[in-house]
DNA sequence: TTGGAAAGTCAATAAGACTGACTTAAGCTG
DNA sequence: CAGCTTAAGTCAGTCTTATTGACTTTCCAA
């Protein structure tokens, strides 16, 4: 009986506990994406220019190759979404000091305006989900979920907390 | 200080907090469909699919309007990934005995077999995730994805755990 | 000074989604 | 029975986000 684990662990280890898991997070992120999806479908603009304004916003200065591997797209990818949001003003792309090559990107005024409007939407999700659940569900969700990220992307994850820290 | 709700609270609902938890969804999510992908990348098949699937597994005689409000997509999205399904034969579409208008999904036994493969890359990283995080936090992480899902998924979520149960 | 790295661009392609319009078949209801 | 509604399926066109591949410009560094 108790051949892989404890019994206490054995129990929310069968296959149906694990497919709730999953069907948990498909429809956890549907609700986590929808209300910015909401706000940017007016706008000419869609999930990527929302994850690079997120990323610009919390990293300010990083460079374009920075971002593409935070984002996990190609530079052709990025590249035009970068160009409509630096065309409508809302990022900057200063030329490197140390290394003339690189661009900085940051966000303009209006740039922040629009991502406390999509990061606001966000976070009130966010805060009401974790009001709900207690503080002790906070920590374990954040637990698993950080357990569930690849290395490279878990090793990002902690550098931006240190940042925004 | 104590304006809005207890000390307890008030310090994991900080700003940064919640920043946090949104970049932990996001970076979770590409560790989540990381393995399918993976395998799908291959064949001709895509998330669509693996998601179609996923559900008349769980599901099996789900009717097409059933998946269409499940999956949250458009008939005609649902029409091109089901009607390649069907014929390369791993999904059986059938007429419905009481409603003849209604069309009933089964799983094939290939369909079964990728469905296993897939599901078995997937729970794989969930398990190990939950395993590492231990029996509590995956109680918390359930909660917080429970309370984050919009309240139509979450009736639907929940009946799919009737279903398995 | 030359090789390689960072950024940017052009072109072609694909998956996955959308809207809108329409057909067919079948159920339901007055 | 006639007529409205519902479930499914299809055709056509569009959009966003992503891809690969090839190529240029700029510039750092050995």
């Amino acid at each position: 009986m108790a051949d892989v684990t404890t019994g206490e662990k054995l129990l929310f280890l069968t296959d149906e506990q694990l497919r709730q898991g999953i069907e948990a997070m498909f429809f956890a992120y549907r609700g986590f994406t929808a209300d910015p999806d909401r706000i940017l479908a007016g706008m000419a603009y869609g999930r990527a220019h929302h994850r690079a304004i997120h990323f610009i916003n919390r990293a300010p200065g990083t460079t374009v190759n920075n971002l593409l591997v935070l984002l996990g797209v190609t530079k052709q990818s990025l590249n035009r979404v970068l160009r409509t949001l630096i065309e409508d003003g809302l990022v900057e792309s200063r030329v490197g000091m140390a290394d003339k090559r690189e661009r900085h990107l940051y966000l303009t005024e209006a740039g922040q305006e629009l991502e406390r409007k999509l990061s606001d939407a966000q976070r009130a999700r966010m805060r009401a989900a974790y009001r709900a659940a207690g503080p002790q569900a906070v920590a374990g969700f954040r637990q698993v979920l950080e357990a569930m990220m690849d290395t490279e992307m878990r090793r990002k994850y902690h550098a931006l907390k240190e940042n925004g820290a």
